[in-house]
DNA sequence: GTGAAAGCGCTAACAG
DNA sequence: CTGTTAGCGCTTTCAC
């Protein structure tokens, strides 16, 4: 609400020459009120340029504020670099659009400071849209003021989770080059956690990353029975960075056959460096992503990938949400993922 | 708030043996409050498992939410396929971020229906960050209300306004290509309005786009003293429809020496375009763009651009917003853009 | 079908 | 420094 003096709805029970009570029925709608008493009502709001019940009021009053917090990266410049954080938030957005509830964008990374808006905003339930690893002070704060989540990705238990099919899918798209011939696969997984930094890792040892879609996508390779002979971690899922790791796997002698990116956008960097180096595709080197979203910029290649529907786990994530808030408990979600073979994978060089 | 059974203020207050606005001003910490007295009300709160005052109640009472309505383009995925708008949204976010004020995230079209939570969602003040023609409706809906608002790149009255030097920043650029030589420039501009086609149009015509930028874009062009030899309006700003549109300008055998986008996506778009037909840049044909955004996938490429100052640009709008919610009048931004010269744009082939 | 009354949880005068 | 008092604007029993 503007500040300053608004007419109020008794302002306009008076005008109408009806109770308050009344007013408020003919605007809500809820409880019988005779048309008549109604359209008097109606014409003085117009007169006096009253737009309808205070949202605030409306909100102490039932207890409920139709209002429910996405929390998404820090730097929304990065996030929303990533399609898959967009397409999400589209899906979000949708289902929270049409169900008439609001949507309060909150900024925070998932370690660090909370924002204060997370400890005092007014919002019935909160979506944790970013990657999240346990003990994520976000969840924290939320939790102790009894406000219900939903988190993505991540496996919570007193939260809603919604959440797709890493491993499962990563073992089909992996075991599709296996069966192409390919022995020599390295693999970029996700970033590990919190702590972002680019690094080779022993693929043999103990790798135990805190978010969970980086554990599982990982977990799906070992299932379809790889051992990568190099494995990299990636500072973000960006392509940036991709390209850099993408150098580091394939400019060298003993440069694996095939690499398996966690992300579209990293195999999108992996692609570019390959074309810098000279190195065809798939000819030389396949490349495989996870997600499966549309790159136009990427052209005539279009990457084999793992398909995971964004827009549908943002809607679920916003359903859940709804549901919280409306006092139901909490559930765990798994969408489906389908293999989308394109044109980046290829039979390994003899 | 979750709902159900809060502990209230008044619990705190009357467990700690001092009265509720005693209690309250021990939270705010406006006022003048004995430090022992504080201290037992702080415990009182902690045992009783008491999360700091209700933001609803808070609002109601203070006559404001710290919430600013930020409107943006209805697909959330295509309007973040822009880094236009997520650099500015990020400024926005920023700000905001450092004033404890929410930001509440509007998809709506400034055309057809407004979404019910402009007309009923609470709020301080409202930015439209999407292009906003003239007529509106989301900005009538806020102003029936009496909801500030701020509008980014569109010029009104009754508003606050943030726009940057697009005229001359495009006149600036247009001039350096006419220094290089150029005599055959085509432009392609920003859609004209809401109703968006791709086409071709008669740059000698009387060309009125309703957006603000399109048309000050253009005047710059013809204040540069060209007369574009072929000019197409673009259905998005977006890289495909770059591609498309620099089909239209480059196939074809009187095709232009350089291409002037008035976006960096559609100038990357032309640049792909150019790419695929087989022509050099900018050997064969300079592009230019706007904005200056961060383009990797272009590499080695950079485009000749105008940067504007994007994050400045959200960050001046929140604090524009903030302004109209404290109850200051509205103001109008300008703020400077510079040349940026990148690798796409040469002297113009004999 | 309509009205009176009781708060939702908090803050801000104003007294003491 | 602390307590009393009065609402913010609305919805919702509950009588009539």
């Amino acid at each position: 609400m503007a500040r300053g003096d608004r007419t109020t709805l008794a302002d306009v029970a008076a005008d109408a020459g009806v109770s308050v009570s009344t007013a408020s029925l003919a605007f809500s709608g809820a409880g019988p009120v005779a048309p008549k008493t109604r359209e008097k009502v109606l014409a003085s709001a117009a007169r006096l340029g009253y737009r309808g019940p205070d949202p605030v009021a409306r909100s102490l009053r039932r207890g409920e504020t139709g209002v429910i917090a996405v929390v998404v990266g820090d730097r929304l410049q990065r996030s929303f670099s990533d399609p898959v954080s967009t397409q999400t938030l589209d899906g979000i957005a949708q289902e929270l659009g049409e169900r008439g509830l609001g949507l309060l964008l909150v900024p925070s990374d998932t370690f660090g400071d909370v924002p204060p808006l997370l400890r005092h905003g007014a919002m019935d339930a909160a979506i944790i849209a970013g990657l999240s690893a346990p003990g994520d002070p976000a969840l924290r704060a939320l939790r102790e003021r009894g406000v219900p989540v939903v988190c993505i990705e991540a496996t919570r238990r007193d939260a809603s989770t919604v959440e797709i099919q890493d491993r499962a899918g990563t073992a089909e798209l992996t075991g599709e080059l296996v069966a192409l011939g390919h022995t020599r696969i390295a693999v970029i997984t996700l970033p590990f956690g919190p702590q972002r930094h680019r690094r080779f890792f022993d693929p043999a040892g103990d790798v135990r990353p805190a978010y969970t879609p980086t554990r599982n996508r990982w977990a799906g390779v070992r299932d379809a029975g790889v051992l990568p002979v190099l494995a990299v971690e990636p500072a973000t899922s960006l392509v940036d960075e991709g390209v850099a790791c993408g150098r580091m796997l394939l400019d060298r002698p003993d440069r694996p056959t095939a690499v398996v990116a966690a992300s579209d956008l990293l195999a999108a960097g992996v692609l570019l460096a390959a074309r810098d180096l000279g190195l065809r595709v798939p000819e030389d080197v396949s490349v495989a992503g996870f997600d499966g979203v549309d790159l136009p910029w990427l052209a005539p290649d279009v990457l084999t990938s793992v398909t995971q529907p964004l827009t549908e786990k943002g809607r679920t994530a916003a359903r859940a949400a709804a549901a919280l808030a409306a006092g139901e408990k909490p559930r765990h979600h798994l969408l489906p993922v389908t293999l989308r073979t394109g044109t980046t994978t290829g039979p390994a060089p003899r």
